[in-house]
DNA sequence: GTCTATAATCTGATAGAC
DNA sequence: GTCTATCAGATTATAGAC
């Protein structure tokens, strides 16, 4: 533990995991070297063997990391207050580095990682937990009487990550967040249908 | 020229442009080395660096051939026969190699791919491409009255890229196509019901 | 045009000092 | 725990024979 009182400069291992995290984001886990992660975070080749048994286990918690962040910040748009048509917009329209990609979404690209169960199957785990929590809004704003109840949740909530994770594809190729922001345009007025259906008028 | 009479063997450059864009689809850009290409192919070295200025100019010949691939596909599902919204059904419901994902799609996680214009702009330009495609059906439904005017068109077009594109990252993470095909459904269900506005029930 | 050598650099990992 | 030194193998590319 040797919890000193004063907060230290965070320790090698914490440095290598956010430094691994950040590489993986920006490059993949094919486009990054350990050495790569050593220049970034100055800390010693030694230190990455000490810790992690080489690259593949450090990308395992880099990746773990990544997820965390990704499924806080959904459930933070996801859970606030609203009809359901008012959080999913919330969710779909919340600040974004789109040009960065997804953190998580990228790692499906990399087929080291698709072919490794150890990295793959936090990236899994992260993209089916933020479909559930957005089933998880339909599901209620149907019983709510919120959203016309036709649609089968699941279904519905695959549509919405993918648009998601396919609008960063588009706004990639292109470098124009614009591409990103036409997909969700278009999928909010889709979604407004099944909400204004029983609804009052604005 | 040299154009023989009978069909040779493919010749060197014709063997690595293929290899290499195989290459690209399953590993990317930083996962496929020179020495996998001419393992593949059988080619010899030197005959890379003959054809080629490098690995960069290998896969820029082997990106165009994958874009006119995936050009071909669309058109063939759009451009037949049919209302819109069939037009549409049959371009998302077409035959595809989901676990695979998307030979063009995939270059934009590829960091050196999107600082490299030379290698971006083929795969924009087929993203783009696909998307007119798409926004022309809505268009012309829309003209037809087979589709409700509200919608504009590219934002829809682009929803409709990005499902699929979006759909491709779902699968690969859990390793099923299922989560692509529950995207195409949830997308297919809320189109449906720009198509059946104004038009008789089945 | 195609091939086999060869080379400089990088990659992922180990050894061992402090 | 952290570091520097070192290593075998892969990577990208060049040279030059055929």
């Amino acid at each position: 533990m040797t919890a000193s009182g004063k907060a230290p400069a965070q320790d090698a291992r914490t440095r290598l995991v956010e430094g691994m995290a950040d590489l993986l984001w920006e490059r993949g886990y094919v486009g990054t070297s350990p050495s790569a992660v050593l220049a970034r975070t100055g800390v010693g080749q030694g230190s990455l063997y000490h810790h992690f048994a080489g690259k593949q286990e450090l990308a395992v918690a880099a990746i773990h990391r990544n997820a965390d962040i990704l499924m806080r910040a959904a459930r933070d748009a996801l859970d606030g207050p609203g009809t359901a048509y008012e959080r999913l917009e919330r969710f779909l329209l919340r600040d974004r580095d789109v040009l960065r990609g997804c953190r998580i979404g990228r790692m499906t690209q990399d087929p080291d990682v698709v072919t490794a169960d150890p990295m793959r199957q936090p990236v899994a785990d992260a993209l089916a937990g933020v479909r559930a929590a957005i089933a998880a809004v339909i599901s209620e704003g149907q019983t709510r009487g919120e959203l016309a109840p036709g649609a089968a949740p699941d279904d519905l909530a695959a549509t919405i990550l993918s648009t998601l994770q396919g609008g960063y594809v588009l706004a990639r190729a292109e470098l124009d967040e614009e591409r990103f922001a036409a997909a969700v345009r278009g999928l909010l007025g889709l979604l407004r249908a099944l909400a204004t259906d029983d609804r009052p008028k604005g």
